[in-house]
RNA sequence: CGGGCCGUAGUGUAGUGGUAGCACGAGUCUUUUGGGAAGAUUUAGCUCGAGUUCGAGUCUCGGCGGCCCGACCA
């Protein structure tokens, strides 16, 4: 180990020096050379590849699959459609020289494929029989962000993007939402964070995009977060890029779109919001170590490996730390910092007995358990801290969105605890801009199951349908 | 991109314009190990460039990078 957890800036003093601390302690990522970039080191990896392997098995069941477009976009294919290349611009990567030789046409590092790939569903695309195109990418993207933070908002991310087309708007629309169900359900049962959602406003919606749906989750500090979009693209781009079929009366019609990304923004959402003043805490689904195995003053190895052995045909991810030269309270802070969930402890006086002891990570409650029993509790126990770090999850999500029957207490919430405010809104982009202007927050979505009711705007009081999620965003 | 703070060994820090030091870490050896072991020994550093100066880690300017605040952020 090259860095200590006394290095630690405690969670509960300074979530963002504490933030930093944790990606750099648990071995996470570094920092690259040019701004905003970061150099994912292999803990954090394994996380993003648990993340990618439940996701990529969730679409591929639903007939999505994985292709890989360029990383260079000429620059007038990102302009075809307008409102998509608006919203980009002040954040792209462009190449103008290539070769030693200034270019012609200048070419964008992409911030997203929907102008790359469409130009060629263009010609994959003839006929109804064509149709749905489910294509899907795990690939880099580029922003250039003017301000950046590990993992939550760096210029260079991982991510996937799926990208669909159909013969009809309801078909799209499906698939917008299956998309959203698929993420929300990830995030709930993987990263165990519960979150809303919603559709974005106008005004927050995806450049190029006539709805946008959105997972809001919260953060320690009440800052909430847009941890994954499902957009419908309507015919924006189907239109502009030609991407047309013949259906079956040999009419020829434009294809209806969808996009939907996670990117390892992700990651950052789970480090701030599960872990504690000792480090890390992953729920054991996303968790590339499960179980550390800390073998005790002269514990016999052969014995230990025999313990560990039905685990790890059980699927559990099993890490023995035989690093006898350091002292078991050494070894148990570094495993605490990694956020490992379940700690077994293995000495002579175990073997005797015929037990482990299992400290949990999440409560730190320890027990012991029969050499016969373990691979069973182990599993069971594993179940039990991530319904456990869901529930506390939700309990925070819960305690932590509140309603606001004023403008000032809209304020006073965010002047206090934030989080989640649930107000009326007149759907005026004018109230929503002055409502970020004043205090920061800005409408974060309309939950998908808001029902319609009479009210009045928190601010303007002109008349209002639906209550909006407000929240300062991370 | 604007304002503020900052950049010294792997990490954290000290360092009045005049010999770069300490702790932890890392390597080797010995003894240790039930919540951050000890001794011996070795190792490694001033973000980059220009300027001022006899002399710059220290002063000035610029670049690059980081943190905080703003603007921006599917």
């Amino acid at each position: 180990m090259q860095f200590t957890k006394r290095d630690l800036t405690k969670k509960s003093e300074d979530v963002s020096e504490w933030y930093t601390r944790v990606v750099a302690l648990a071995e996470l990522a570094d920092y690259g050379p040019v701004k905003g970039t970061m150099i994912i080191r292999p803990y954090g990896y394994a996380i993003w590849e648990l993340i990618q392997a439940d996701f990529d098995r969730r679409i591929k069941a639903n007939g999505v699959q994985n292709a890989y477009f360029p990383l260079f976009i000429p620059e007038s294919l990102l302009k075809k459609e307008a409102a998509h290349v608006e919203g980009f611009s002040p954040e792209l990567a462009v190449v103008t020289i290539a070769g030693g030789e200034e270019l012609g046409e200048k070419i964008v590092v992409r911030p997203t494929s929907e102008t790359i790939m469409y130009q060629t569903f263009a010609n994959w695309v003839q006929s109804w029989r064509d149709l749905p195109l489910k294509v899907n990418q795990w690939c880099n993207v580029v922003r250039w962000e003017k301000r950046t933070y590990p993992f939550l908002r760096t210029s260079e991310f991982l991510w996937q993007e799926g990208h669909t087309a159909h013969a009809t708007h309801d078909d799209a629309y499906e698939t917008v939402l299956w998309a959203m169900d698929e993420y929300a359900d990830l995030y709930r049962e993987a990263f165990a964070l519960p979150g809303y959602v919603g559709r974005k406003s106008a005004s927050e919606r995806f450049a190029g995009a006539d709805d946008t749906l959105t997972y809001e989750v919260l953060m320690p500090g009440g800052k909430v977060l847009q941890s994954c979009t499902s957009h419908d693209l309507g015919q924006n781009f189907s239109k502009p890029f030609g991407i047309t079929f013949q259906d079956q009366d040999s009419k020829t019609q434009h294809v209806w779109q969808t996009s939907w990304g996670l990117s390892t923004r992700s990651i950052g959402a789970l480090i701030l919001a599960h872990g504690d003043d000792s480090g890390l805490k992953l729920p054991p689904r996303l968790a590339p170590i499960q179980v550390a195995v800390l073998p005790i003053k002269g514990a016999d190895p052969a014995r230990i490996s025999e313990l560990t052995r039905p685990l790890m045909h059980a699927g559990v991810r099993v890490k023995v730390d035989d690093a006898d030269h350091e002292s078991l309270g050494s070894r148990i802070n570094t495993w605490e910092l990694k956020g490992v969930p379940l700690r077994m402890e293995i000495g002579t006086r175990e073997l005797d007995e015929g037990v482990v002891t299992l400290v949990r990570r999440d409560t730190g409650e320890k027990f012991q358990v029969a050499h016969a029993d373990l691979a069973q509790r182990v599993v069971e126990v594993l179940d039990e801290i991530q319904a456990n770090m869901l529930c506390e999850a939700e309990d925070f999500l819960r305690d932590n969105t509140r309603d606001a029957l004023d403008y000032s207490a809209f304020k006073e919430i965010l002047a206090g605890p934030r989080g989640f405010i649930r107000a009326f809104w007149c759907e005026d982009p004018a109230c929503e801009a002055f409502i970020k202007e004043e205090t920061k927050a800005t409408t974060r979505c309309l939950p998908l199951d808001a029902p319609e009711e009479r009210g009045s705007c928190v601010r303007c009081e002109k008349d209002a349908k639906h209550r909006w999620l407000f929240g300062q965003a991370y």
